[in-house]
DNA sequence: TAGATTGTTAATCGATTAACAATC
DNA sequence: TAGATTGTTAATCGATTAACAATC
């Protein structure tokens, strides 16, 4: 299918139509339709729609999608048949967290190895490399790695998101509750919890004031 | 000051602004200008100027805010000087690292114990508790908990998230890549790392056509 | 054919940006 | 006073929603 320009916040919410397809029971019928999806993601009709039609060519009138085949065109949309490799800096107990979480691989992220200035083990619970900065240079050279996911302190951040653009990265995944400069061709997506944090805080907040 | 409506997207950039003017040298001027911290977060210098004109009656012109009193009132609005209490369901490694990680502290969240169906140990590495998930119940309408937060894998989410909402809790903070359906009053925050993914692998696949 | 569903074109809504007036 | 800065009002932009036409 020809690939139009989507917008970054229809593109947010396409992980979570997959998500929702995958877990659907084999044996219930091979197709839904939008407004199913939108059901039962509390989402409108209109826009499952829209965000459908942009990365898929196959809805049926009065049918709807075939399941599979959906999942197939949103997955390659998103690029997670081609795998991308990552290294993560600051083996702290974050990183170990997501160096040991085997759900990546359905995003099409794996990370290679991690690195650290005081690297505790060799190896993660998992068996991947717990590596000493002074190899990160060498090591992202030679497995040519575009994407780096940082979670070391605040304070630190800058410095290391500077090293990785050195080794060729195009990609950081932060972690650090903190703003990274970079240039313009280099992505920064924070993940960030204070925001989350700011949301959630907000809420109880109000629902407090109800209470009383 | 006055509470006015904050829109969604203001009030996550709120973090940000506290994280970058925390981290601003003691010894510098006491005064910043929303010109100054736009420019420091690469963002438009208007925005930053609404955005702070919602949450503080400071501004002084040609001089700008008082530094510390700009972070007081953003604190303030986000609710981080009133303590939330939460709990955490689930204490594999992504929950412990959570249930380790002091930094949250600074945003009002406490963490009180976590819970999992099969405690491995009775306490986490920081000393809280780790409870089996019978006493989850009990637990929360003795320390009114409010907030829950769900690092369990995605299928035992959504009955994780109703047993936390039967335990009376208000706002859920989920971490397990699945959509739960909740009541209208229950707030789901979730922190979606499969939509982060997403904005980066869509990045490096552009990034990689410009190339060839 | 009738009806469920898709896909598109137009209208609305919300948020960002631009222009300007107010202030120290 | 002049100029830097704040805060507000108006214009633009982007995304969502509503209305409609097309299709099996």
């Amino acid at each position: 299918m020809e690939r139009k320009e989507i917008s970054k916040s229809a593109l947010k919410r396409l992980p979570g139509y997959v998500a929702y397809l995958k877990s659907i029971p084999a044996d219930s019928s091979p197709y839904i339709s939008a407004t199913a999806l939108a059901n039962a993601l509390g989402m409108g009709e209109v826009q499952v729609r829209k965000d459908l039609a942009m990365v898929s060519d196959g809805g049926r009138p009065k049918i709807g999608y075939l399941r599979e085949s959906l999942i197939e065109d949103i997955e390659q949309f998103l690029g997670y048949d081609n795998t991308t490799d990552a290294v993560l800096i600051g083996a702290g107990k974050l990183g170990q967290a997501l160096l040991g979480y085997s759900g990546f691989d359905a995003y099409g992220l794996n990370i290679l190895a991690a690195f650290d200035i005081a690297p505790g083990a060799e190896q993660s619970d998992g068996g991947k490399p717990i590596l000493p900065m002074s190899q990160l240079e060498t090591y992202c050279w030679e497995n040519k790695v575009l994407m780096g996911i940082i979670t070391v302190p605040a304070k630190h951040a800058q410095s290391v998101c500077d090293q990785l653009i050195a080794c060729g990265i195009k990609a950081v995944w932060n972690f650090a509750p903190t703003h990274l400069e970079v240039p313009d061709n280099i992505l920064v997506q924070n993940e960030n919890m204070a925001t989350s944090l700011a949301v959630l805080s907000m809420h109880l907040q109000s629902q407090m004031k109800k209470k009383r």
